[in-house]
DNA sequence: GCACATAGTGTCGAAAAGGATACCGTCATG
DNA sequence: CATGACGGTATCCTTTTCGACACTATGTGC
């Protein structure tokens, strides 16, 4: 998966802001964090938590959240199979980030785009 | 310009995190934006400060941030046309949001990726 | 007449992201 | 023996996004 988005963030004083938005973007990045701000938890935790996610996107979430060094993944050698995801403190130096966001969105964001439309 | 990317936002609590980025997601929103705090600016203004940025691109990312009520366009009835973009009070409330975001990348964000890999 | 600047638009095509679905191995339960 | 839970993969296909490039209109300067 490439994940580029940008190849370089020197190009304007304004690009870091770019280059973090490379880290939390993905369909649900944002959500996995934010629920991940919570604490230790494993896969299908994860999962129910966000249940308009399959199982696809959300193992691809995770997978690039950790090559991004963002989140942990442990894995305990058990049958069945548990694995258990955290933030690492890279993760966690996020949390303002999101935290912004999540503020910023509880007071803009329509939670259901179609009710204000669906009049069709 | 479908924009969706969620079609609702009370799925989960963090899912107002996704909504926020639905807004600056955008290969260029967030630069837009940013240069945009500084203050009221032409479009070949913004296209400068954004090199990498093709002129069809801006065009679109200017055009969806006006549709989400982030920005206002001016239209100067001139020749040679003169066209200025400046945030709304909504684009302006982005403000923690991107400095959130430019802060966290200037401390986490290699300006040149490449770089530490290109030892190929 | 030609080129240049402004602020775009239109079309085309490649690449990436996302979604649906089916499948894997193992153990416990019924 | 069949089923379900766990934590995934593999494959296929569609949608979305991005980038390149050409083209528009008008007025000015040469």
């Amino acid at each position: 998966m490439p994940r580029i988005r940008h190849e370089r963030f020197d190009c304007s004083p304004g690009c870091t802001v770019e280059g973090t938005l490379r880290y939390i973007d993905g369909k649900w990045k944002g959500v996995v964090l934010y629920h991940l701000f919570e604490g230790t938890m494993r896969f299908n935790e994860i999962r129910r938590r966000i249940p308009n996610c399959t199982q696809r996107m959300l193992t691809n979430q995770l997978r690039e959240l950790e090559a991004d060094g963002l989140i942990a993944r442990k894995i305990y050698p058990e049958v069945p199979p548990k694995v258990e995801y955290s933030l690492t403190p890279r993760g966690r130096s996020l949390e303002p980030v999101i935290t912004a966001l999540k503020v910023w969105g509880d007071a803009n964001v329509t939670l259901a785009p179609e009710a204000s439309q669906a009049a069709a």
